[in-house]
RNA sequence: GGCCAGGUAGCUCAGCUGGUAGCAGCGUUCGCCUGAAAAGUGAAAGGUCGCCGGUUCGACCCCGGCCCUGGCCA
């Protein structure tokens, strides 16, 4: 049994945590910022004040197990010692479910803070830190009818199908566009299962307790640079390879692995379909237009605060942020 | 030096045997987003059509000259 941890507040600890707020720190912001490492700071710093802290991926891509280099998943050595939760926990095989995220998610934090330990939840997915933090209510799912609508998409086409998504759920059908054939099959789905209207997203209302949510930016044309030199590393470090040994476990028959940006078009190499450099040039685009889609999602987000990368004050702000002033 | 091909959106190109250019691809910008989300999807902004002159009612498209690029021959 771990020592019940010392608050920095000055508080004394009697052994029960009923009375002590233990609050859930968030970091989000675009690939590339380093908030990754930001988090292990902050970890390392509370520690040093007797806050036990861990880390929670909210990464879509980081839940693979040998998607290392091109995901820039941090290494051992770069988790310094810090617990890092739903780091390679699936198989490349294995399609993903934002659904299935959130509750494992929501599972790991509750424990964490049911023990007294701060959870820090990082990740660039917007979707996944949005499903673990906000309401969202997934309407359940069946393999069986997905497969049926998919098929039937095929078969009709996207345009056709949201005719009959019209006919059927038309509140869904007006906020789906008539070319977004995955969202209308979704659609078609969740009205079959629940003879509803499927959900929007949510207003930015916390679902969780004492939420701090921080993100990092930095300037578009040194990130653009910083990808660059990024993907040209990842290549340095083998990122073909990589792909060589997931092929060999799977990756092409896996439904979302193969679509992360870096391994998919080394498997298109890898096919023969482009040249080696056209590979790496499609990674760095790719990853740029990535991080100008994720700054979409977080701008809106009125209750970020953002922080500059790599500013050495941004562990003692977010401290201060938390009440945790350097002398309390 | 000669010959050939070409100089059209930020990039790669399409186009018209003359009536002021393309829903093009990539990029850029902005938007949507609830079980694949590093996914999916919608829209917009960008061009004095290499330069100068000529022919013509009118030229990006025809003619002449010049500049530049690539290739071939010397």
């Amino acid at each position: 049994m771990p020592a019940a941890p010392r608050l920095p507040d000055g508080g004394s600890t009697d052994g029960t945590l009923a009375h002590v707020k233990i609050p859930l720190v968030a970091l989000v912001g675009p690939t590339a910022t380093g908030k990754s490492r930001l988090a292990v700071d902050l970890a390392r710093a509370m520690a040093a004040r007797g806050v036990h802290a861990e880390i929670v991926n909210a990464d879509s891509m980081l839940v693979y197990r040998g998607m290392d280099i091109g995901t820039a998943k941090p290494s051992l050595e770069e988790r310094a010692g810090v617990t890092h939760h739903l780091i390679d926990i699936w198989d490349v095989t294995r399609r993903a479910s934002v659904a299935e995220f959130q509750q494992l998610a929501r599972r790991t934090i509750a424990g964490l803070r049911a023990a007294g330990t701060v959870p820090i939840v990082v990740g660039g997915s917007a979707l996944y830190s949005r499903a673990i933090l906000d309401h969202f209510d997934f309407p359940g799912s069946d393999p069986r009818i997905r497969a049926r609508w998919e098929a039937e998409l095929d078969r009709i086409g996207s345009a056709a199908l949201h005719a009959r998504l019209a006919g059927i759920a038309p509140d869904s059908a007006a906020q789906i566009e008539p070319g977004n054939g995955r969202r209308i099959v979704r659609a078609l789905e969740v009205a079959e299962l629940t003879g509803g209207h499927r959900p929007t997203l949510p207003k930015w209302t916390y679902a969780l307790d004492d939420v701090h949510q921080f993100g990092l930016t930095l300037d578009r044309a040194e990130l653009d640079r910083r990808i660059d030199a990024r993907v040209d590393e990842m290549w340095r470090q083998g990122l073909i390879d990589e792909v060589r040994g997931l092929l060999g476990r799977g990756l092409r028959e896996g439904e979302t692995a193969v679509r992360a940006i870096g391994y998919r078009q080394v498997v298109e190499y890898l096919d023969g379909e482009c040249t080696e450099d056209e590979a790496r040039d499609a990674v760095k685009r790719a990853t740029r237009t990535f991080f100008r889609k994720q700054l979409g999602w977080y701008r809106r987000d009125p209750r970020i605060t953002w922080l500059e990368a790599d500013d050495p004050s941004n562990v003692p702000a977010i401290l201060a942020a938390l009440g945790w002033s350097e002398h309390a």
